[in-house]
DNA sequence: CCTGGTCAGTACGCTACCGTACAGTGTCCT
DNA sequence: AGGACACTGTACGGTAGCGTACTGACCAGG
């Protein structure tokens, strides 16, 4: 399950580490370690003191808030464009669960080596910050979202955020589990899942789920797709665009 | 609408600044501002530039998620016990609108002014690392909430939220303004808050409530109100019982 | 005093879901 | 091959809340 990280390859990592000089990069990771996290495992619970930090890599990590009853609704997705588990204070904590949604791979960094890496670094710092920043405006567009969208949509965006993050077009999900994500019954995943299917857009079987027409994905979708990507796109370009003067500019 | 300040009495002010010993609030609030906001007001914009940081009194700011069909959608609720528009980074913004909710008064600081004093106060910075992750956590709820609770459950955690953040019992607001907060018909919240009033439990006419039986209120809420209210409560009694020695990390 | 505006009450058909439940189908294990 | 299991399809009654719309009460201003 552990291997050694030696270097990250532009392109083929964590996007907000990408963004790094390669020097920094190297530094910041020289504790941390690559790991392969199975479908459902739970990285931290609601109120637990946050021991690491994981950037993931190809797997999709689903923040999601359990309630009482037993339900649960997802609030946020994180892949390789963002980081899980900032710790704003030393030995904070998050409100929310912290779960695989799709497997793969991830890395990991203690909570402590992480703020060291912040306080040092200041690029990387702002680019935490703004991916918080960004991260904040994702809850709060699902928070909307999931008071007035449709399951059909809000499956569809679901989709193309998944399937943004993996890099595959076919991943392993089941309407079982879609269903905690979206705050729906099963039997309504299935009913709209088959309407997608019908339409063209998806393929699936058992557990297995093939994109097969993304444009009509994001046509189908509801605006909270485009709003999220967008908001999470500017992390890295603005963080190159703007550098703060004070600070060593990023393209020098 | 404007006059100075000169100084803040405990417990007549915001919960962030009062748990600052009171040279450095003072410092901080040198360059503070108080003012009334009267209801509607809109603080900022989504995306928009945060130029100013508004820490309640006793005004009740509503932050919302507005959708392209012009549907807006309430994501959390701040009032004394925090502060509105934290920018993480300087020239940062935050992609929810913040208006004023139930009207009244305020301080404002710049945006530059409040970087500054969260540099120079480590308390000051602390306090405000931990609202944010508490904020965070609210949205959270809310996105949680808003899918799976009932109009009344919601309709009565808000009414506990606007109540506890005004400090009276009586306050105006209309059932349209409710019904946009919730994400629901303006019907619908005549009908959910007619079953309260006939419960006893609040009291209203022509665009002002009354809380009269906030015990009942408390039972007919969902978990969501006593889940948000803790975690605000922790900031300020955290703080206090474990502040930062200095600025490395707590366990090295 | 009348008028126009704001606000709450109510109604009625409609739809997108929910809760529950059972049947079918593919997959893996023995 | 057979059985156990996990996953999907489907059904059926129930309901919370929608869209729309009309009514009446209260209020301020001319």
């Amino acid at each position: 399950m552990l291997s050694s990280i030696t270097t990250q390859r532009n392109g083929h990592g964590n996007q907000l580490l990408d963004a790094l000089p390669r020097a920094q990069r190297e530094r910041i990771l020289s504790n941390a370690q690559r790991l392969r996290l199975g479908v459902r495992t739970v990285l931290f619970e609601p109120g637990q003191t946050i021991s690491n930090v994981y950037f993931p890599l190809d797997v999709v990590i689903s923040l999601v808030t359990p309630l009482q009853d037993g339900a649960i609704v997802e609030v946020a997705t994180v892949g390789n464009e963002g980081v899980v588990g900032v710790p704003l204070v030393p030995g904070g904590s998050l409100a929310v669960r912290a779960i695989a949604q799709v497997a793969g791979h991830s890395l990991r960094m203690s909570a402590s080596d992480f703020l060291a890496a912040t306080n040092e670094h200041d690029i990387f710092e702002e680019l935490v910050r703004r991916y918080v920043q960004a991260f904040v405006g994702q809850v709060a567009q699902a928070a909307a979202c999931n008071r007035l969208h449709s399951n059909e949509e809000r499956l569809s965006r679901w989709l193309l955020m998944s399937h943004d993050r993996v890099g595959v077009d076919e991943f392993a999900i089941t309407h079982e589990f879609l269903g905690q994500m979206l705050g729906s019954r099963r039997a309504t995943v299935t009913l709209s899942a088959g309407i997608l299917q019908a339409a063209g857009l998806i393929r699936y079987q058992r557990g297995e789920i093939t994109i097969l027409d993304r444009a009509g994905l994001e046509a189908v979708a509801c605006e909270c797709y485009g709003v999220i990507k967008a908001e999470l796109d500017q992390v890295i370009t603005r963080t190159r665009e703007a550098p703060l003067d004070d600070r060593t500019p990023a393209h020098v």
